[in-house]
Order: structure tokens, then C-alpha cells, then sequence
DNA sequence: CGCTTCATTGATCAATCTCAACTCGCGTGG
DNA sequence: CCACGCGAGTTGAGATTGATCAATGAAGCG
């Protein structure tokens, strides 16, 4: 089949391109839908107020990623220049930076959910990571690139700024920001090398798996686990777009996870029930 | 099945994982039995001679990688300190560093092809870049990070040290040093990004067609492609575990590209035959 | 309240893996 | 010099994972 489309010259899986390809375009009108929208429209309640911001500017001491000290450090070098801007929230849904975006600022998550991901031409996308509280949302804009990724709130994100240049003459006359920030930047290369090898050389169980587990881990380290259990934005769209399946199969294999005991879902909160399990099916070092 | 397995609480693919495993053995085997070899056996003449490093002690001013700079800058940061340490030569197919190893040192490649790579515990692997003349073997040892990758010699390889501690310093010293090495940072991210995307979400052909053509782009920045040709000493297992292949699978379409016209492969030596045809294969923007 | 998106499930299909057998070239040792 | 073993590449048959397609109901959102 795929032989014979490259003899003829002709794209391969052309019902599955056109397929997404459509629903691209649906996407896109949905955005420009979206920029019609009142942008604070209240979200409904969910189980977990204390994650959601009680005010748009949301403080630094009360932020689950403060332990991360990036938006401490940060805060640090940039007290002197009162250079740090106020920080802004945008519904669920909405680009927060586009891939050619060239920016003079970098952001930093206070608050939700967003998923960082890569575009194809024909609209099938891969989500590289999930932005959470106190992650950079792109690593590259400090040096004043692209990123090359989009960027996108899943939830009702809060996030604050800092003027790019100045961030980057701190990273210079500061040896411990300096440090801070390649440590981020280490740990973020090391999360790509592990999708690349989830994507390679594991089965969908196994990547559905580790997605969970790395997600309860981020999430662990931000205080934001309570016992086993976390809030679960996450459609079975993203968690496909993440893993490199199909929503179908994402859907086939959680639900097999939930009748084997391995995780339980409700209201978009996510239990691990079966920890060692769960690794195993994982594939756990 | 995969269900069954997970209710059983057994691991699923075991034929796959034994016999990969099994694979993984002989080449621990054979590994031993390379460090027994005369470590600086000659190698079988090819038609590049110009790449093979006519002594172990190559210069700077003939590296491919030149117009790179980095080591170019390196070398002016360090001209003072004389720190930069001679060139040293290990035959192919050793290991050159370790996911664990901790080391002082910054590593250059000077001559000859590496592979990066993520070794499953169970033997399958993902390698994450091939490394050529110019490349750090390891960007996160500039910080003394572990790299968490493998990196093995596929050809014969020349390679530079610096000391870890002078190349931090001179960072800090040297915006323009950071500014290159973040560069070449950034590149490197956007490579895996790339390849994240290639592994969720493309077919076989796709990989394996834009695997061909990230190397001419990558050789052609060093001036290495000779028009459409260049030396290619990867086996079926590289390209198989560079794109998440099998060898079986990576053999059948390399020899579909070749029927089609899309690539010659003669003697160690690759001729991109059709760039357009193979670019479209490619799914290349 | 109506529309859209999301989740579920089953049937079928196809890309890719697995297994196996065979060839070829090379280096090694007898 | 030749036999042998080994690694690499090729090829085909069959198995399997995960995709595709389709239909339905539930939930989310305006």
C-alpha cells in the first residue's frame, strides 16, 4: 500500500490526512469562535478550588511551584529592576503562543493546565509536554527563539511575565540563576528523551501508563497530589495527542486500566488505585 | 490481549522483550570481546579517505565543523587557560560515554559518526541523535548533569575534551559563548521535538525518508554532502532504532526507496537519487 | 434548550512486527 | 588456502497492535 503510493508519486494515507485535516479547520473555527468570548467567563465549580486562582493576579507565596524556585529566583533578580509584570489568566482552549511567536517576554505558569505540543501540516499534532504551575512555557524564548511549539490552556491558565531581556542579564550576572534555569532545561530535555523512547519503543499501554505516572510525579512535586489522587483536566484527545494514538484507543485502553483496577476516574479526577500495577503495566524502572 | 495481560498482572510482549534481550546479551558479548582487540586496528579503506583522520591528533582548522564555531570558540575561550586537551581516538562501535557517567569533561566530536541513545531496561533502544563532527557529545554535562543517554561510536571516532569547570566559567565570562552554546542548545531541542513528532505521528516511510534527509542537511552544513552523495556508514539497525523500526522494516523500505529511484545505496555511500520524490515521502514542509 | 464535543464500543482493516530461512561478505583460525 | 562462524541484509508468511469507520449516548457549553 505504502509501497505503491511511492512509485506513483503520491501521498500515503491520504482518508486519514484529510481526515484530521478537517478536523484542523474545525479547530481553527472554533478559536476564532472562542476570541469572541467574554475571556473571563467564570468556570464552573470543580473539586479542587484551592487550585483555582481566587484573583487574576495570584501571589508567588502561595503558588504550588514555589519549592521550584524559579519564580523565587527569578522574583529575586528581578526586585531590584521592578521589572516583573502583573500576571494574566486566559480561558480554557486559547493559544498562548504560537510556533513562530517571537516574544520579548518569557512566561511562566501560576495556574492550570497547558499542553505544549507540535503541529503538523496536516493538523495530526504531538503533545511533548503538559505545562503545569511554575513550568517555563518555553525554555527557547529566553535566548529569544521561537519555540517552535504551540502552546495551548487546557484549563483557565494564570501566568506571569518577565521582559526577556533582563531575564537573560540576570542569567548571565547571576551563577545561581544561571544554574536554576539549566537545571529546568535539563529536566525538560530529559522528559523529550523519554517521550521519544515512549513513542519509539513502548506499547500504548505502557505510554498511557507512564503518562499517568508522570503527571502524578509532576504533579507530586508541586503539592498538587492529594494522597494517590489528582485533578484530570486531561480529554482522551490530549492523552492521545500525547502518546501518539488515537482517541479510540486511548479510550479502549483506560477503560481497560478502570476494570482492571489499575486507576479510577470520576469528575475529572484521577485516583491511581493499583500503584505497582500501574508501573508494571508502565514498564517501570 | 494486551487487556488480558494487564488483569493478569503479566508483562505482555514477552517473545519480543526475550529476544530482544537475547540480542542485547551478544552485543554485551561482543563489546567484551572488542576491548580484548588492538584498540587502534585499521580500518577497512573507504571511499572518504578525506574523513579519516590521517593522525589522532586532528586540527581544528581542517574540522568540517569549523563554521560551526563552537569549538572555534571554545578554543578562543580557552586559549588562555591551555586547557584544552588533545584529541583522542577510540575504534568503532565503543562506548563513549555512559547514561550514568559522570565526568569533568565536555566532549566534542572531531571526526567520525556517534549514535545518543536511551537503552530500555529490557535491551530495546532509541537513539536520539547521531552525532557528527562538531557536535557535543553531551550538552548536559556543561553543567554536570549525567546525560541519562548512551552515546557509542558507529564509525571510528575522533573527539575533543574540554574541562567542565573552564567551559562553565567561560559561559558566564563570555555572553557570546553562551549565546553559541544555547544555540546549539535550542537546535538540539528542536531536533527531539522533531523527532518526537516523526516517532507519535508519522509512518515508517516518513521516518525513515526524513531520517535521510535531517543527515544530508546535517552533513551538508559541514560540507560533507558531495552534491547529492554522502558517506553513509549506518547499519539497518541504526536507522531501525533511530526511528522505532524494525531492522526487517527499515530493510524492506530502504529497498522500496532504492526500487523507486528515491536513493541509491552503493559501497558504505548514499546518493539521494530523487529529492523531491523523497521530500514528499518525507512529509517534509 | 440545542449544539458541539467527548466517551464508548464493535467490526473491520492495514501497518508493522515476529519468526524463519536464506544469502552474502568478511575475518579468523586451522 | 579453505572452512567456518558471525553479522548484516533480504524476503516471505503469518500474527498482532493499533487505526479506521460507524453508531450511540452522555456531558459540556453558549
Amino acid at each position: 500500500m505504502t509501497r505503491r503510493n511511492i512509485e506513483s508519486g503520491q501521498d500515503g494515507g491520504n482518508s486519514r490526512i484529510s481526515a484530521l485535516a478537517v478536523s484542523t479547520e474545525q479547530i481553527a473555527v472554533e478559536r476564532r469562535a472562542f476570541s469572541k468570548r467574554k475571556p473571563d467567563r467564570p468556570q464552573p465549580p470543580t473539586l479542587w478550588p484551592e487550585f483555582n486562582p481566587s484573583k487574576s493576579e495570584c501571589s508567588c507565596s502561595t503558588c504550588p511551584a514555589d519549592q521550584l524556585n524559579l519564580c523565587a529566583v527569578a522574583s529575586k533578580a528581578f526586585a531590584s529592576e521592578a521589572k516583573r509584570l502583573p500576571a494574566q489568566t486566559i480561558p480554557a482552549r486559547r493559544t498562548i503562543c504560537h510556533p513562530k511567536d517571537w516574544s520579548e517576554f518569557v512566561l511562566v505558569i501560576c495556574d492550570g493546565w497547558a499542553a505544549s505540543s507540535i503541529m503538523l501540516a496536516d493538523g495530526r499534532r504531538q503533545i511533548l509536554s503538559f505545562l503545569l504551575p511554575g513550568d517555563l512555557v518555553s525554555t527557547a524564548s529566553i535566548f529569544g527563539a521561537t519555540s517552535g511549539r504551540l502552546v495551548e490552556a487546557i484549563t483557565k491558565v494564570t501566568y506571569r511575565k518577565f521582559n526577556r531581556d533582563v531575564f537573560k542579564a540576570a542569567l548571565v550576572k547571576d551563577p545561581d540563576f544561571l544554574e536554576k534555569v539549566s537545571k529546568v532545561w535539563i529536566e525538560e530535555r530529559e522528559h523529550t528523551d523519554q517521550l521519544a523512547a515512549d513513542l519509539g519503543r513502548r506499547t500504548a499501554d505502557a505510554r498511557i501508563a507512564r503518562q499517568v505516572l508522570y503527571l502524578a510525579s509532576k504533579l507530586g512535586k508541586r503539592g498538587m497530589m492529594r494522597g494517590q489522587t489528582l485533578h484530570f483536566p486531561l480529554r482522551h484527545r490530549h492523552i492521545a495527542d500525547a502518546t501518539g494514538l488515537t482517541q479510540n484507543h486511548v479510550s479502549k485502553v483506560m477503560s481497560c486500566f478502570q476494570k482492571a483496577g489499575l486507576i479510577k476516574i470520576t469528575n475529572r479526577s484521577l485516583t491511581i488505585a493499583n500503584e505497582a500495577a500501574l508501573r508494571h503495566a508502565a514498564d517501570w524502572q
